[in-house]
DNA sequence: TTTTAATTATACCAATTGGTATGTTTTTAT
DNA sequence: ATAAAAACATACCAATTGGTATAATTAAAA
């Protein structure tokens, strides 16, 4: 994470660095992030678009194509947010276990953290886009099929660094399993509202990720 | 399930005990159920509604209030569909322990059943209601509650039962991650379209209900 | 079998949808 | 400072949205 000083310089570099267009293309991509995130693809209109923004179609279709390159920047940008905050956090722990651990823990907290307004963008996109947008549908495979194969990296690894047993871990099924409670986890916790759901099943992931040892 | 001549009584009953309005609502529900499941509330437009039913917006307005009525209806209709092929299943159980390893045996086959087009109804509803819709939000919810006080008692009784050590077992808990592990391997297999996920992910949840003994 | 009531179709409504053509204003580079 | 280019605003477009009034048809009760 940036501290406050490291923030203004950034922004300050931006400013110079990027053209006026890059700039309102960010600033669209910031503003519609959390409304796709909240009210999905085909929920979101162009008029929602100009009304997050204060700008007109105009300059949204001088910036973007159309309504479906608004979409997929914003999903993007809410992946890479979400990416950018475990990333930071893996990358302090020492050990693989340590690194496995850090979803349950950032996750226990998850709502503290308001990462993305709306949910799991994952979840989200993923159940609208399935049967209805094959674009945004691959990009939410990927980013799954990615977020699997650094899981199972970190279990292999561990495994060769003596941290797991072997035998009994199956490194594709484990993975995929967590990533099945986590966002299982957060789709009850939205919907019931009720935050100790979320804490409670992360002390199950927890205990699934002990029980590798 | 009903067998064939059971199912032509049935059709006959329905004949003569239903009124025609009663007959073309549930003809409305039954086709625009899989629509709404696959398209989403926001998605699915009254266009989708007459053009799957082959009737006329009259008609429709005349057995419904609004779009409203029929999403809530269809949804009622697919949840309805996916608790009964789960009941009848679980009533053949003698077990505590069996009643709780129906759901991953029959989620494992989940995709040949096709007993909801579009995959799960909760999940479906749960990502794009809960921050649009307050009255589905409200039936998710309570679906989902319904559905983890039923884990709960079979967990419970399962204790009392003898058939799983009671310490080390928080029931609620335990009944909230089995849910979270099931829907979000729903999400997984259908956006990477990889069936062998859902299989994978029902073994790490047989695991888990073996491990409550 | 006829009357009454309910059901379905037709034709319309204003509002909103995503998108565009054309000006006007800012940036940017010279 | 000025010319060229890019960004933005205005005003529009046809198509579609959810919904309704009314007419035509069909079912149910007498």
């Amino acid at each position: 994470m940036l501290n406050y000083t490291n923030r203004y310089i950034f922004v300050f570099l931006l400013l110079i660095i990027m053209s006026k267009a890059e700039r309102t293309k960010q600033f669209i991509i910031e503003k519609t992030a959390p409304i796709f995130n909240m009210k999905g693809y085909s929920g979101t209109s162009m008029s929602d678009i100009t009304e997050a923004t204060g700008l007109t179609k105009g300059s949204i279709y001088g910036n973007f194509e159309n309504k479906d390159e608004v979409a997929i920047a914003a999903f993007k940008f809410n992946i890479k947010k979400l990416q950018d905050t475990f990333a930071s956090e893996i990358e302090k722990q020492t050990t693989f276990k340590g690194k496995l651990l850090v979803y349950p823990r950032l996750y226990s907290s998850y709502y503290d953290l308001k990462v993305t307004k709306g949910g799991c963008p994952i979840i989200n996109t993923a159940t609208e886009a399935d049967d209805t947008h094959p674009i945004l549908r691959k990009k939410v495979e990927n980013t799954i099929l990615a977020w699997k194969n650094k899981l199972v990296y970190f279990i292999e690894q561990g495994i060769l660094a003596g941290e797991f047993k072997a035998k009994n871990i199956n490194p594709e099924k484990t993975a995929l399993t967590i990533i099945a409670i986590i966002e299982g986890a957060i789709m009850i916790t939205k919907i019931t509202g009720n935050l100790s759901n979320l804490s409670d099943i992360m002390l199950s992931l927890n205990k699934i990720i002990d029980d590798l040892e």
